[in-house]
DNA sequence: AGAATAGGCAACAAAAATGTTGCCTGTCAA
DNA sequence: TTGACAGGCAACATTTTTGTTGCCTATTCT
C-alpha cells in the first residue's frame, strides 16, 4: 500500500467526515465538545479522531488534561493535486463540460 | 448516510486509486486493459470499475462489446472545496505555516 | 454457423472496520 | 487528600468489504 492509504481510510468514514466539518466551522475543540451530538460514546469518537491525527488530518494539541483538535486540510489539498492538472486545466468546471468532451472522444474513436 | 458515501468509499481502496491513476495518464481504456498489471482477476477490477462508477468517479461508454472508462474529477474537486476555504485562503501551502498558527492559537489559551 | 473475445452476475470464504463495555492513568478543585 | 473530570487502552461481537471461482450473455471474426 501507499503512504496515503491512511488518509482515504480516514475519509471513508461518514462519522470522521462530520468530525472534520465540525472542526472546520470551529476549530480547537476537544473530545468531549466534539462527542455532544453524535450519537455515540465517547470511546467511540476518541478512535475515530485517533484515526484521523494519524492520517494527519487532524492536528491535536495538549493542555493540562484537555486536549485541542485541529483541522489541517493540507492532505485535503494534496487529494485535489493528484487527479486535477492545475495546468493544462481540464474540464472540471461543470459536468456538462466533460460530457461535451467524451462525446467528442468517442467520435474519434467510433465516427458516426 | 450522505450522498458523498459513495465517493469517499470508493476512493478509500488502494486498487481503485490506482484505476484512477491509469485512467489519468491515460483515458478511455477498456476492463482488459485496466486489468493488465494489476495483479487482481478481470472480475475484480470490474467490481472496483463498478465502484467508481457509481460514485461518478468514472464515466463509461460503450462501443461494441468494449466499454471505455474516463475519469471524472468533479467529485474530487467537491471533496477539495468542502474543507478548504477558497475566499479566507486559509494556511495549506505548508504544514509549517499551520504549526505556527497553531503556536499562535495555543499561547491565546494557555499563554507561556 | 462456430470459435474467440469483451464483459457481467452470483455465491462463497477470508479479512478488515465499527461500536460497545469495562477498566485504567493523569489533572484539577474543594 | 478525596472526589470529580478529561482522556486512553483492550477485548469482544457484529457488520462490511474484498477477491476468488463458476457460469452466463453479447459481439466480432473466420
Amino acid at each position: 500500500m501507499r503512504d496515503d492509504d491512511a488518509v482515504f481510510n480516514a475519509l471513508a468514514d461518514g462519522s470522521r467526515r462530520e468530525l472534520l466539518d465540525r472542526l472546520y466551522a470551529r476549530d480547537g475543540q476537544t473530545l468531549r465538545e466534539l462527542t455532544a451530538g453524535l450519537q455515540m460514546s465517547r470511546q467511540a469518537v476518541s478512535r475515530h479522531l485517533g484515526v484521523l491525527e494519524g492520517a494527519g488530518l487532524v492536528v491535536t494539541r495538549r493542555s493540562g488534561r484537555e486536549k485541542f483538535h485541529f483541522l489541517n486540510p493540507v492532505p485535503i489539498q494534496l487529494i485535489h493535486d493528484r487527479w486535477i492538472d492545475k495546468y493544462t486545466e481540464r474540464p472540471v468546471t461543470a459536468l456538462v463540460d466533460l460530457k461535451t468532451e467524451l462525446e467528442q472522444r468517442h467520435d474519434l474513436i467510433d465516427p458516426p
